[in-house]
DNA sequence: TTGCTTGCAAAAGTTTTGCATAACC
DNA sequence: GGTTATGCAAAACTTTTGCAAGCAA
């Protein structure tokens, strides 16, 4: 994302556009496929903006997840996590995690569609979005384990 | 879960049983389908055993999460909660959770087999979980935003 | 200028921990 | 009797909020 479209769609939502805001931005294209948390999203603004606060990151946040320019993930390690949304409609990608080392992996893969379909239908329900996380042993653990 | 067989597990990791563990035990399975909080679970724990301590319940829930008689769940809502395992080895449901009204709905609909041998063959991923969470709008505030 | 934004500090909320006492086996 | 478990209070964390000062448009 340019900087000028940036600016234009924090205008669309009334919001202005700040060095924070377009620090915190660059952190997060920088760092794409990280899965930052807020605390260490602030850290690495700092870098290069020390006098950014804390809150001001948690209301960024707050601010680019509304804006869908970011998801919010929840990896079960006490603090949220957050990536680029996708650009496309249809985006989608799973995370698998192993229990062994906690490294997160991504898997590009959707197929869910058919399930969603099936969902919608028995349901009632309209779907608009999906998590999907897929716990288990990433192949350098399960080495490991054997001794190899 | 009896009294004997969870005494029996409870051995197994060198645990006592102690009227706390029975008390959340019982909770749990009185509540079932309902997704507690800690707190939530002490609330109702207390009805019968005021004596109980918020920091017992919150590791009872650790120590029944090791032992897979729960899973623990993550709504986003900024605390854990917590469901039954189911006793067969594959057994899988679902959440549908609504943005509107943030009821929790469950599904039973696994067909995820599929997907899960497509990512551990091509990422030697061996998977031992799941967690897969829809996000979107429920029947009720469909009806409701079309002024039905 | 006007209103949104920020940084700081304090508050709020969930979860963990230390420790003396109590309970289980 | 020896060890595990509990309750309480305090601590640790993450996240939110109030407010005066600062900045964008």
């Amino acid at each position: 994302m340019d900087v000028t479209a940036f600016k234009e769609r924090l205008k669309e939502k009334g919001c202005k556009l700040t060095l924070q805001r377009r620090s915190v931005l660059d952190i997060l294209i920088k760092h794409s496929g990280e899965h930052l948390s807020t605390e260490e999203l602030y850290e690495k603004v700092k870098e290069n903006y020390p006098e950014i606060g804390l809150a001001t990151v948690y209301r960024t946040v707050q601010l680019f997840e509304e804006m869908h320019i970011i998801d919010r993930l929840n990896f079960d390690d006490g603090c949220s996590r957050f990536e680029l949304a996708s650009e496309e409609e249809i985006h989608h990608h799973h995370h698998l995690i192993c229990e062994k080392c906690n490294k997160v992996f991504e898997v590009e893969n959707d197929l869910l569609e058919e399930i969603e379909s099936e969902i919608e239908r028995k349901y009632h329900f309209k779907i608009q979005d999906h998590h999907l996380m897929f716990y288990g042993q990433c192949e350098e653990c399960l080495n490991k384990k054997r001794g190899k």
